[in-house]
RNA sequence: GGAUGGAUUCCCGAGUGGCCAAAGGGGACAGACUGUAAAUCUGCUGCAAAUUGCUUCGGUGGUUCGAAUCCACCUCCAUCCA
C-alpha cells in the first residue's frame, strides 16, 4: 500500500490542491515539505501530534520534513478558528515556548544528520521591513479576496483586528522563503489553514511562477463535532507534567463509542488489517478498542513503561487490582488541626476538589470513597495513623482518585 | 473625533434601589441506570472555622440607612457617521 493510500484510507486527508500530483510526489519520496507549529503554550497538545505522526509517516516514505516553529507569527497570532481575538503573548513567553516546542519535537522526530530541518520563523520574519513587504509581498494579495476566505468570515461579525488580518500573509510569506530556500514544494497542516495555505501556493505563483502545493489533514472531531483532545481544564498536553501519562491514558479510555474506532486509524500506527477487524466490534466490545487506544497512544506519546503503569492503574481503580500505580498524595503537617483531618479536608487537600466546599458537596452527595467504603457523614475524621504506611485509597466519583498517605 | 447601544458568576442571558450569592438555559460535577460509552431521570454549581460570616455584577470614586441597579470619571467592545 502506497502512503497515499494509507493516509487516504487513515481519514487523515482533508482538501488538497492538487491530488493527483501531491500523490505522485509523496509516494516517491520527492516532497520536501513543511509544517508549521505555532509556539502559543508552553507544550504541544494532540492536535499537533497528529501534525508529527504525518511527519513520521512522509519521512518513512521518503520524503524530506521541516518542521517550523512559528516564533515570528506567535507574535501575531492566527485568526483561523478562532470567534474571538486572541491574547497578545509577550515576546518572552514565545521565546519560552519555543524553548519548550523544541524540546518535546525532539522526542518525536529524529532532527539528527539533517534527516529533519528545524527552523524557527522569527529568525526571517522579524527582520522584514515594513514598506518591503508591502511592496513584494502585499502588492500579491488582493483584500476583496482575502475576506472571502472562511478564517474571516466567521471573524466578521465578532471584529478582527489588522494585525490579526496580516497573519495570512506571513504564513504564506513562510511558505515562499522556504520553498526558495529549501526546496519546500508542499504544505501540509490542519484543515483550519486551508486558506493560509493556500496564500502561499498563490504567492509562489506569482512571484516566480512556479507550482507548490498543499494538503490538510482532517481535524479530529468527535461526533459532536467539538474538537477532541480538549477537557474543561483546558488541552489535553503531551508534557507529563501538564497531563500525567495517567490522565491522558483516560482520556482517551473514555472516549465515546463513536470515536473510537476513527482515533485508532487517525491517530495510532496499527496496521490498518487489524483497524478493519475492530470495524466489526460493537456494544460493550469497544471497551477493548479504547483501552487499545489508550494504551497506544500512551505508548507513543510517553513510552512503553508510562503506558503499562498507566493501564495498571486503570485496572486497578475500575476493577479492583494492585494500587501500586496509583497517583499519590502525601499529606503535610499542616492539612492537619489539631492532629486529626475530616473527610471533606482530605478530599480537598489531595486536590480530588477544588476548594473545601466542592469537597462538601461531593460527600453530601454520595460521591466520596474511602477504601471502597462510601463516607456520607461530612464530621467523619481520621488521624495520622489512619494514612501510614499504604494509607488510603481516596476515590471523588467514578474516576477521579487518589492514594493519600501520611508519613 | 462624533452619535448610540453595551460589559452580570465557567459560557449565554435575566435583573434597573432592599425580598440578590443574583431567574432561566448550556456546560461541568455528583447520584441512579450502564460497559470507565451514549441517552434518560435526579441533585448540585462563589468562598469559608457553615442555620452564620465573607467576597462577587468592567475599573475608580460618589449619593444613600442600604447599590449589580442612581451619579461622575475612566477602560474595553459593537453599530452608524467622519
Amino acid at each position: 500500500m502506497t502512503i497515499f493510500d494509507e493516509l487516504k484510507a487513515r481519514g487523515l486527508l482533508a482538501q488538497l490542491t492538487d491530488e493527483e500530483e501531491i500523490k505522485e510526489m509523496i509516494n516517491n519520496g520527492k516532497a520536501t515539505f513543511y509544517i508549521g507549529f505555532d509556539p502559543t503554550a508552553d507544550s504541544l497538545h494532540v492536535g499537533h501530534f497528529m501534525a508529527l505522526c504525518l511527519m513520521k509517516r512522509l519521512q518513512m516514505a521518503g520524503n524530506k520534513p521541516i518542521a517550523l516553529i512559528g516564533g515570528g507569527t506567535a507574535m501575531i497570532g492566527d485568526p483561523s478558528g478562532r470567534t474571538d481575538m486572541r491574547s497578545m503573548m509577550t515576546k518572552e513567553t514565545i521565546a519560552h515556548n519555543v524553548a519548550c516546542f523544541k524540546e518535546q519535537m525532539s522526542k518525536f522526530i529524529d532532527f539528527s544528520e539533517d534527516k529533519t530541518l528545524l527552523v524557527n520563523n522569527a529568525d526571517w520574519l522579524l527582520d522584514l521591513n515594513y514598506v518591503d513587504v508591502l511592496r513584494e509581498v502585499g502588492a500579491h494579495f488582493s483584500v476583496n479576496r482575502m475576506l472571502t476566505a472562511e478564517c474571516y468570515k466567521q471573524r466578521m461579525e465578532k471584529g478582527l483586528s489588522f494585525l490579526e488580518f496580516n497573519y495570512m500573509i506571513m504564513q504564506s510569506y513562510d511558505f515562499y522563503k522556504l520553498f526558495q530556500d529549501y526546496g519546500c514544494n508542499m504544505q501540509f497542516g490542519g484543515d483550519d489553514q486551508w486558506s493560509n495555505m493556500l496564500g502561499g501556493t498563490e504567492l509562489i505563483r506569482r512571484k516566480l511562477g512556479k507550482d507548490a502545493y498543499a494538503m490538510t489533514i482532517t481535524l479530529l472531531l468527535n461526533s459532536e463535532g467539538k474538537k477532541m483532545g480538549k477537557t474543561q481544564k483546558g488541552a489535553v498536553w503531551l508534557d507529563p507534567n501538564k497531563t500525567t501519562p495517567f490522565e491522558f491514558f483516560q482520556y482517551w479510555r473514555n472516549v465515546a463509542d463513536a470515536d473510537v474506532l476513527k482515533c485508532i486509524r487517525m491517530l495510532t500506527f496499527l496496521p490498518l488489517e487489524e483497524i478493519e477487524k475492530m470495524d466489526a466490534w460493537e456494544g460493550s466490545q469497544l471497551n477493548e478498542a479504547k483501552e487499545i487506544l489508550a494504551f497506544e497512544l500512551t505508548k507513543l506519546v510517553h513510552g512503553e513503561e508510562e503506558a503499562t503503569k498507566a493501564k495498571d492503574a486503570s485496572k486497578a481503580l475500575f476493577s479492583a487490582g494492585n494500587a501500586e500505580n496509583m497517583p499519590t498524595y502525601e499529606l503535610k503537617e499542616e492539612d492537619f488541626r489539631d492532629g486529626t483531618i475530616d473527610i471533606i479536608g482530605v478530599v480537598a487537600s489531595a486536590g480530588l476538589c477544588a476548594s473545601r466546599s466542592e469537597a462538601r458537596r461531593a460527600v453530601e452527595q454520595g460521591g466520596v470513597t474511602v477504601d471502597g467504603e462510601k463516607i456520607t457523614d461530612v464530621k467523619t475524621v481520621y488521624t495520622k495513623d489512619d494514612f501510614a504506611g499504604d494509607g488510603k485509597v481516596v476515590k471523588r466519583g467514578k474516576k477521579s482518585f487518589k492514594k493519600v498517605i501520611f508519613n
